[in-house]
DNA sequence: CTGCAATTCTTGACACATTCAAGAAAAGGG
DNA sequence: CCCTTTTCTTGAATGTGTCAAGAATTGCAG
């Protein structure tokens, strides 16, 4: 047994977490807040996944229940950048952007260009009542640039687009 | 009838702009142009009834056709914000931003906030080679401002979320 | 103006993420 | 410990977007 249980052992906090947002403690919605926590930016699909890789069988439909749920009480952040399928964080508080690789798909925090919270002001919104502006920087990861085409030799790259 | 045929009459500068491209010239595809050119941020449903609403009958698989096309050539930007189907509009090359209504999910045309191209620059992009900063800023249009929750007063709102 | 090769459109089926609906199973307050 | 509410399970449906094969069209060369 490693001495540090935080792999397998689904934190104490994400109880406080989901009481904090009151929002009932159920196995399946500890299960999808420890799966982005080791896996941020997952899709549906990849959640489901580490759902049901250590846990007991969960119904693809509490997934998405889950995660509405989380989103909803503001504990999770949903983005979907264009050509992707919906994707899923931890909200952390800290409104941070995005970049996203256009060759493998693959998504890096950034820190806000800012660091304030709306982060952005419209120059000119038209009577548009802006409370958050998303960032998203298209581009090329680390790795894909340094492979003029092919892939496969990355260690590291999701699923990218459709 | 107005005397301005800027609805009905295909303009000729869709086939230069094709020809531009290095796109042939086919029906399809004005009629694309034309339907995004008066129906700006469409998502592929509607660009499909515009088309077929006052052109030859055509197939929605060509309408995929179309987009994808167009959009590879550089004529056509794509977007998706968080929640909504792909939507198209007409390149206008400046690279403007998107406030999209978190209640009626319509979309609008924003100034850059900076003005200039890639627009933004991430303060740490750890190793990505950025070459676009994509931004939509989120909130409530003027008309769902003043309706405290129902709709349908509106004139104009799209389809929003599904 | 005519014919050919490449591209594009049509038709129909398919894949997949996401949602809807109804009943069973839990959660948590009294 | 019981009851009500919320949440999960099961199964099917919706709808966007894609794949594939053949027919039609475009644009160029002759």
């Amino acid at each position: 047994m490693p001495t540090t249980p935080t792999t397998d052992v689904p934190h104490v906090d994400d109880e406080q977490l989901l009481r904090g947002a009151h929002l009932r403690v159920t196995r399946p919605r500890l299960a999808v807040l420890h799966a982005l926590r080791e896996s941020p930016h997952a899709d549906t699909g990849t959640v489901l996944d580490a759902v049901r890789g250590r846990h007991t069988t969960v119904s693809h439909q509490a997934v998405y229940d889950c995660l509405h749920a989380l989103t909803d009480a503001g504990l999770v952040r949903r983005i979907q950048p264009t050509g992707s399928v919906a994707r899923y964080e931890l909200s952390v508080g800290d409104n941070h952007h995005h970049a996203v690789c256009r060759v493998c798909g693959s998504i890096t925090d950034v820190a806000c260009a800012t660091g304030r919270a709306p982060c952005l002001h419209a120059s000119d919104p038209q009577g548009f009542a802006v409370d958050e502006a998303e960032v998203i920087y298209w581009g090329l990861c680390p790795n894909c640039q340094n492979q003029p085409d092919s892939d496969s030799t990355a260690p590291h790259h999701e699923k990218g687009r459709r």
